[in-house]
DNA sequence: TCTGGCTTTGAACAATCGTTCAAGTTAAAA
DNA sequence: TTTTAACTTGAACGATTGTTCAAAGCCAGA
């Protein structure tokens, strides 16, 4: 064996994303991309094969950003329905500060791309599944805790949660600052908090 | 005077509209927009001066569109409520048998532009602070009629059917026609029904 | 130190991008 | 019928697109 790559793989790839995610899929061109990520196209295609493969890799590192920060907040404390709030609020108000744009970068794919780019549009959805099915993992312990009212479907109100997320963000992204985030997600909950209490 | 416009300014708007809606602001070019409304370059620069002219029409357009469905699923019945949600119903099903996407051409735009397209950006946030106060004005008219709960601010109300009705059209995209949207719809006027009955 | 095999480089590619404009066409006004 | 001003046409523009590949660079093993 000879030499190995130079490039740090993960880094390069968390500058893609948030170009990807600042400018969309056809609003990067691979000329930008260069520039940010500091390599030659012969090296890019060499690791990445494609402008798609490399976007492909974008959305699957923000998914995992994103499960890793749902357990972060899930291991800060002991109330599962605060994990998920705390998660909702850090994520609108962290992209309201700081990051590309305030929508999701998995709901902007979707809503940006067509069958020309069926393989992109498939990874996003599947994500998009996946982190719902996260939400109604801390749902059900939620529920269990006495949190959240049994009697509601947890998949219910997992599709609920993911709806009014995706909306808010989007919503936010007209209005900016001026939205009562925090309100507006302890309204998500509130005609499911339970009335029962435990212990 | 002489030779007057050949082309029909409201056909063709409409058919960049469509082309617009189904591929995005980038992903659609000049040169397939010149095959779609059969019109040479030089006649499309002189009407609308620009992509982005071209963009900018197509989204009002679609508001305009928007706004006389609105009117429309009103006059149908005496109900404000019924309305509202016959309009939600509609925009949902239709766009998912026959139009381009079913989330809505703003909401995409805005996920999609950056202040590089400024103006276009600004076009879509207004269009759907109208949209959001068409809404408002019908809530009003259901909590009058005692349709919808008078303890609930409208505007607050007005801002929770946006959340969900666009979050709902983003769900939909990922889901595909298993969603069941005639209950999701009922589910988002559920905690403000009025118990109160008048007359 | 030399060699072999991998990585990196960046000029160059054909294709396509949004846009322009001189020439041609058209029909109302004179 | 002629004039005239607006409209339409489409070839062409320079810039940029995603991508390729021959050449140069690099380091571990011999």
């Amino acid at each position: 064996m000879a030499n190995n790559t130079k490039f740090d793989r993960d880094q390069v790839i968390d500058k893609a994303l948030q170009l990807y995610w600042r400018r969309g899929f056809h609003g990067t061109s691979m000329r930008v991309l260069q520039d940010e990520i500091d390599m030659r196209p012969g090296s890019i295609y060499a690791a990445f094969g494609s402008k798609e493969g490399l976007f492909k890799q974008a959305l699957i590192r923000y998914t995992q950003l994103g499960s890793e920060h749902l357990q972060q907040c899930r291991s800060k404390t002991t109330s599962p329905l605060s994990a998920l709030k705390a998660f909702m609020l850090s994520r609108v108000t962290d992209t309201q500060m700081s990051s590309p744009t305030c929508i999701c970068l998995l709901a902007k794919t979707i809503a940006e791309l067509t069958d020309e780019n069926a393989e992109l549009l498939e990874q996003a959805k599947a994500s998009l599944k996946a982190m719902e099915s996260s939400f109604e993992t801390l749902i059900i312990e939620a529920q269990l805790a006495g949190e959240l009212n049994q009697s509601q479907d947890s998949k219910k109100l997992a599709r609920h949660v993911q709806i009014n997320f995706s909306g808010l963000r989007t919503y936010i992204r007209v209005y900016g600052a001026q939205v009562p985030t925090e309100e507006i997600i302890d309204n998500i909950f509130a005609p499911y908090i339970s009335n029962k209490s435990f212990h």
